[in-house]
DNA sequence: TTCCGTGTCACTGAAAACAGTGACAGGTTG
DNA sequence: CAACCTGTCACTGTTTTCAGTGACACGGAA
């Protein structure tokens, strides 16, 4: 008889904690040691000595902090904590950063319940387990990436926004003109240009409606 | 002893289907008929004349026909279909627009699962139900609607748009300028531009940004 | 028939966005 | 340490958007 699976379930609807909770609850091998609805709920869960768990299921859209925030935590803290992202989004740039930022395993959540108890039994095991949709977004991505050698394509840098950029790109959809930001932020129209002018760049858009498209497909409004 | 309450379930999620069908289960009253993972799949099971169920438990945001597409669905038919709409967004515009297309009930989901069992026995019977977080929302904007009488906000005309200004619309949100625009569709730039002022003024608001952000919350991209 | 919405176009001027380049200090990381 | 990212600011253009005003034909609704 091998040990139980012990499994911490982050995710800001609570109803669909429920739910993965009812369906890991159907295999006797796992057990849930609590839940969190926000990502400092999470990350207070697991600064606390006496909780642990094997795996993390982990949304990646949460107010205030996301699971990025979650993610980088644990790579700040060394804490080699198992993850198993939980998004709606199959977004390549996504998947590239959390993996990236250490994350054992990606479920999208539009693939069944039976996928969550697989993936916590093999990144439980120390392997890594995407859901069939994210595994041909990755390797459709790589066999599509036949760039010429030297030569990084966009996809793979993906930088990650500075507070300040999002703080912008936010304003920007609530139709903020840069003159306002400026006023609202006690900073110089210039620098907040140059906000705007690094989004538009590192997201590869060419107007403030790309940008705003950008934040609405990716959740950051 | 009453009648059982017969239930669908509408979201592209199955995690969450499951977790919602899980939940409900706990109550002998109300059963699980069915569910479906897109807009197509719940209007042709309602389409069937052997499929009935007395309230449909129905998500906003889905591929191709979504909550929205469903609801004017039901409208069209003059179908009475009691409807629980069950989304992540708390936006006010959602909110009035689905309760315009005649939607009985508005569960955010991160409310508890509980909180889908009491909505769908108050629907069943007739009632409205709104999850605790809507509900303080419609207040706050009723209350904050105190409108000099005589002169009807906005938000309440919802102007339609004309042929003409959607298609501007839509190019909008895929970044095009206006100059592109009169280019593709060949059009006098002028024209174009008319057809910008006449959104912002019909959608009252300040910029492109806007109208691309109206446009997502309206599910018109 | 008159009014209104729509589709089409024009002209002007102010405001804002966009593009390019540059700078510099402070922090992190290899 | 050197390289890099971030936050901050400046200057100079060009392009685009936004605002205001106007026009005219067509078609449907009051």
């Amino acid at each position: 008889m091998k040990e139980k699976i012990y499994v911490h379930v982050a995710d800001d609807h609570k109803i669909l904690i429920e739910g993965i909770i009812a369906v890991i609850n159907t295999d006797k091998d796992i057990e849930i040691k609590g839940y969190s609805l926000t990502g400092e709920a999470v990350i207070d869960w697991f600064s606390k000595k006496e909780n642990t768990a094997d795996v993390l299921i982990l949304d990646i859209t949460m107010p205030i902090l996301d699971g990025f925030d979650v993610l980088k935590y644990f790579k700040k803290k060394k804490l080699d904590q198992k993850v198993i992202i939980l998004s709606s989004y199959d977004d390549l740039k996504i998947v590239q950063e959390v993996l990236s930022l250490g994350c054992k395993g990606y479920i999208s959540k539009s693939s069944a319940g039976e996928h969550i108890v697989s993936a916590i039994k093999a990144v439980a095991k120390g392997e890594q387990y995407f859901s069939t949709d994210i595994q041909s977004m990755l390797l459709k991505s790589i066999s599509g990436q036949m760039v010429p050698k030297g030569e990084v394509p966009d996809k793979f840098l993906l930088d990650r926004l500075s507070e300040r950029e999002l703080d912008v790109l936010k304003l920007i959809t609530k139709e903020y003109s840069t003159i306002e930001m400026a006023d609202l932020m006690n900073l110089s129209v210039n620098t907040v240009e140059t906000y705007r002018k690094r989004l538009l760049k590192k997201l590869n858009v060419k107007n403030a409606v790309g940008l705003a498209m950008y934040a609405v497909k990716n959740k950051i409004v």
